[in-house]
DNA sequence: TAAGAGCACGTTGTCCGACAATCCGACGAA
DNA sequence: TTCGTCGGATTGTCGGACAACGTGCTCTTA
């Protein structure tokens, strides 16, 4: 522990970079909508080219902790919920993620989140999921890219009606990730349309009724149709969903 | 609605680049390990100077979909759980996210989580946990650190032992947003730290057990504790996670 | 023959300078 | 007031250049 010296590690100038302006922006040194300086300015502060503060910049760009306004000036922003879910499920699915993990991580957090939002719903959001479902309904039979879209949209509904925002970022990656393998089912599993639609139906009289037991129930058994309908459907549960 | 425009975009050619290589790594053409051109080679191939192709790369890398192996050269790899959970919970707390939004997104999540750990944590785990617990009951009564970090380390164990990346990406981005917090509680509340040891132990035991019902039970207190800790510190529910 | 030293090469990191495209604000004309 | 125009500021892209570093080869030597 004495004598050891650390890796020793000399990492590039634009990471530095990156890291600089990061540390100017979590230290609340700039904040949210705040410019940035121009290349040029930060090629003076940190007296490096251009070439390298605009390498570090990309990186930030992708963070989503800067971007361009209308004018092209850079500026200081906030992650969106919807590009964080985005980016976590992407992450996700290139890492590997079967859909035996997303269904489990859905059935583990879906139930409870649904009984917490027969709770917080309001008559707005319930009114959404009713036009949601009867889009199902009314749906062409052969139509199976509405049902997909639906069902998703039917879980998003719930998810954002919650008001928190830590809460849909998670559970609206798990709706991106299931999105695909849903696909597969809807299209293979012919009985899956009406069970789903009948689930919706129930789960939304049961937020109408702020009743949190029957809510939780019915979402449990609505992922579990998800399930019953990938074998059904042939699908390869320890598969990667692409 | 007929006569609108669409804002008209054209993107900078190194997102184009981006989009390229990503497309040619979430379309299978380039595996994980697969080396990627040198930027020379890049730069022939899209017609671009060097700067362009590396402005491009710099996006890449920081999603983790590439990286540097040794000497240097750039090969396609898959995103780590731990580095998704990390990027995740930075861009929720830059986002703002609240203690509320945290907690409650772990009263909702843990609980079942802790139940489905008890059929499925093996002996090595439940032991790390014990050491993990034990750690606590011997630390310094000074030393708030060891306490925290334990707590932390406690739910990350629960989390990996589920043998599911999913959740642990979900789960793990909690318990980093909710360390600081944790940090404040302990300090503050002296009390808290007793109970912590006692609701591990609890949960522990009915691991061992493998006793889904009072996994559940206990882990449910456990976060109740750590709410009604920060009442005791008089931690603001309603501010950000920093 | 096999191990080690030394060197050429390829690749990346950083720098420099330059130009076109675009946006913004100001200024003047109808 | 509204519109066109112009100049300054800023970004996007280009081309070339050099140093630092790792890799693999060759050549020497035991």
């Amino acid at each position: 522990m004495d004598g050891d010296f650390k890796p020793l590690l000399k990492e590039p100038t634009y990471l530095k970079v990156c890291r600089a302006i990061e540390e100017k922006i979590t230290s609340g040194a700039l904040r949210n909508g705040d410019p940035i300086p121009t290349e040029a300015e930060l090629c003076a502060q940190f007296a490096v080219t251009r070439s390298t503060v605009r390498e570090g910049i990309r990186l930030l760009e992708q963070t989503g902790l800067v971007a361009r306004g209308p004018g092209k000036r850079l500026f200081v922003t906030r992650p969106e919920i919807g590009d964080i879910a985005a980016a976590t499920s992407r992450s996700l699915s290139l890492g590997g993620a079967t859909f035996q993990e997303v269904w489990e991580s859905l059935a583990v957090a879906y139930p409870p989140a649904a009984r917490m939002a027969a709770g917080r719903l309001n008559e707005a959001a319930v009114s959404r999921l009713r036009e949601i479902n009867a889009g199902l309904v009314n749906a062409d039979d052969a139509d199976s890219e509405v049902v997909v879209s639906g069902a998703v949209a039917f879980f998003h509904e719930i998810a954002a009606g919650l008001g928190n925002r830590v809460m849909l970022a998670m559970l609206d990656s798990l709706n991106f990730m299931i999105e695909a393998s849903l696909r597969q089912i809807i299209e293979k599993a012919p009985r899956a349309r009406a069970r789903i639609v009948e689930a919706q139906a129930r789960i939304i009289d049961a937020f109408a009724a702020k009743d949190g037991d029957t809510t939780e129930q019915w979402m449990r058994r609505h992922i579990d149709d998800i399930a019953r309908g990938c074998e059904v459907a042939g699908v390869n549960l320890d598969a990667p969903v692409l």
